[in-house]
RNA sequence: GGAGCUGUGGUGUAGUGGUUAACAUGCCGGCCUGUCAAGCCGGAGACCGCGGGUUCAAGUCCCGUCAGCUCCGCCA
């Protein structure tokens, strides 16, 4: 029998095999030399046991035993006991029980790691990504990638029992306009010309439509050139699902059972369906955000009428200019120290608001730098309008609709992080839907889209192509957990004129249109079904089931904020082989200071 | 492209401009037969991220730079 065929796992062993002899294999997590009776903590990838070394067994075996250190590798035999009265560890799984070891043997020495392999260790997080081998033997880490395998493992049987096909789509492909800043490679076969690594496998899955798959998924690694955050990394994984004939109402309630399965059989939680919704718009006025956090209140409040005919310039004014004034209300704010309120309008600054108006209802009265510029009156109707109540802080922003929004909405998760509004497992999901299909670009002075250019508007909003291409609505939603968004898709263009419309209003002239997208345009025009789908961020998704803080602790090999790896050194320089293989000169054009 | 925070033995930290840079842990050696963060004794281990500057004197002050993190811009 192999060693292998024997194995035991450490940590599944309980006072109910005693006597059972057992086989370990697995890492030294720690030793205790008493001199005569050794302890060793064996550690595999289900959990710990404590194996006991004993004089009186063979001297050899013993002997080996006194070299061990931490993280050495051992194959370990002997039979299980249960613990002598007294010397139970309920801090274990196994504690109940230890192997006396009979035989050992030292498959592999080790260096001393630089940091304990446990969990909730206090180390430089860049040290961990060095040593991210070390860093994924943590428990911890381990259950973080357990769960990851068990989200995509119910994904791939969710799908397949509903007919859907995985396929795999190219990750060499072609560099198109629109969207994120794609990461290049050089074919040596065409000098001078390139691939680009996918941004998501959207042009494909359309595709496939075309080609009759119908019902298509893929778990697939998208690449995206842009400036990391603590939840983006330049390579990350999408669940990507597109399906023919299908609407809006097809989709979503998939996608909430898939999630609901999901959040079941990872944490046990249930998960109400069908997901709330709101419009793009209504999530904007009262939250100030695309991807609400509904998990507390803090609604936005739009008191124009109320402050329209004061005599505060700096709202009236804006208001003249067609800007808005909003405020929300900070329940038991009214004590905050005067140097975390002046905080506040530099957080504000960040998000654009020129200033960060207030209204602190103490108790021993309003106390506000604005209050001289209403009248009695004026005030208390804000103050009703608002329900503020005494002990509350009323903060108001005054701008442009995008500033207004921007700053209070990420003003209120501020608070609601200070104030410790929202309640540890609360899953608050949501669908926000409608949303806009254009927005005018000042820099390039042309409309972008907000979603990707083969979304598809609603129906009645189709005359407004022509008319107020602005304010006409997409079919496109977005799937938001906790004010994360997961998520988004929409139904697609499938007819030709309506395509066209769409690039021309992208300022995307016809020949353009054919020389960027052409095979594309060319593929709907050999009977394309209606489509629509949806892709999903999987890192992030397992960030919220295994309620992780950061995108790097549920992706194995992440990289830096530069984009670097610690662990490989990537990128790195080539030699110059290579680049000649590739027909390439680098000429490294300094940063202009 | 911009703003902020951090950088001192392997790791985590302390360190009014003034001796030989301190503590914990880990590591090495010795003692020790019921520990589980074992214990006790002893030892090694740092040119304070890097480069300038100010000063009689810099881990400490100034400038620059690099790295890590958080955020803005960016991310259909």
């Amino acid at each position: 029998m192999t060693l292998l065929a024997e194995r035991t796992e450490a940590g599944t062993l309980r006072a109910s095999s005693s006597g059972d002899k057992v086989r370990l294999l697995g890492w030294v997590q720690r030793r205790r030399d008493h001199g005569g009776v050794i302890f060793v903590d064996l550690r595999d990838r289900s959990g710990i046991v404590q194996v006991v070394f004993n004089p009186d067994m063979p001297e050899e075996a013993f002997v080996r035993a006194e070299r061990l250190r931490t993280e050495y590798v051992v194959s370990v035999s002997g039979s299980i006991r249960k613990r002598p009265e007294g010397a139970e560890n309920s801090n274990i799984a196994t504690g109940e029980i230890e192997v006396v070891a009979e035989t050992l043997d030292i498959l592999n020495g080790a260096k001393t790691p630089p940091f304990y392999i446990q969990d909730n260790v206090d180390v430089d997080e860049s040290v961990r990504l060095k040593y991210r081998y070390l860093d994924l033997r943590r428990p911890e880490m381990q259950a973080v990638f357990k769960t990851r395998h068990q989200i995509t493992q119910i994904m791939r049987n969710y799908f397949d029992s509903r007919g859907f096909y995985e396929i795999e789509t190219p990750i060499l492909t072609k560099s198109t306009p629109e969207g994120a800043r794609d990461y290049l490679v050089p074919s040596r076969v065409h000098p001078g010309e390139f691939y680009a690594l996918p941004q998501s496998p959207q042009i494909f899955k359309q595709l496939l439509m075309v080609s009759g798959m119908e019902k298509y998924f893929q778990i697939a690694r998208c690449f995206r050139d842009e400036d990391l955050r603590a939840d983006r990394q330049p390579e990350f994984t999408q669940l990507d699902v597109e399906m023919s004939f299908v609407e809006v109402e097809d989709i979503l309630p998939l996608m909430e059972e898939m999630m609901a399965r999901i959040f079941a059989e990872t944490t046990g939680k249930t998960v109400q369906t069908p997901f709330p919704r709101l419009t793009f718009n209504e999530a904007w006025e009262r939250y100030g955000s695309d991807k609400p956090d509904t998990r507390f209140g803090m609604e936005l409040v739009d008191v124009a009428d109320e402050v329209v005919n004061s005599g505060f310039k700096v709202f009236t004014d804006i208001l003249a200019k067609g800007g808005r004034v909003k405020g929300i209300c900070a329940k038991g704010c009214a004590t905050m120290p005067r140097r975390e309120l002046d905080g506040l309008v530099n957080f504000v600054n960040t998000y654009g608001a020129k200033g960060l108006a207030y209204i602190v209802l103490a108790e021993e009265g309003v106390k506000s730098p604005i209050a001289k510029f209403f009248t009695e009156e004026e005030l208390s109707s804000l103050i009703s309008r608002m329900r503020g109540e005494t002990g509350d802080i009323l903060f108001f922003v005054a701008d442009k609709d995008k500033v207004v929004g921007d700053a209070l909405g990420h003003l209120r998760l501020e608070l609601a992080k200070r104030l410790n509004l929202i309640q540890e497992g609360t899953l608050n999901f949501l669908w926000v839907t409608e949303f806009p299909l254009l927005e005018y670009d000042e820099e390039e002075k042309r409309y972008v889209a907000i979603h990707h250019p083969f979304t598809s508007p609603m129906d009645e909003d189709l005359p407004l192509l022509d008319t107020d291409p602005g304010k006409a609505r997409a079919k496109a939603y977005d799937l938001i957990l906790n004010g994360v968004e997961l998520g988004g898709g929409s139904i697609r263009i499938h007819r030709r004129e309506v395509q066209e419309k769409m690039f021309t209003l992208l300022g995307l002239s016809p020949e353009d249109a054919i020389s960027k997208f052409g095979f594309l345009l060319e593929g709907f025009e050999y009977g394309t079904p209606p489509h629509g789908g949806i892709a999903f961020g999987l890192d992030r998704l397992v960030m919220l089931v295994a309620g992780r803080e950061n995108i790097r602790d549920v992706i194995a090999f992440p990289k830096t904020q530069s984009a670097t790896c610690l662990l490989t050194q990537a990128p790195s320089a080539v030699v110059g082989k290579q680049l000649k293989e590739l027909s390439i000169k680098t000429h490294i054009i300094a940063a202009s200071k």
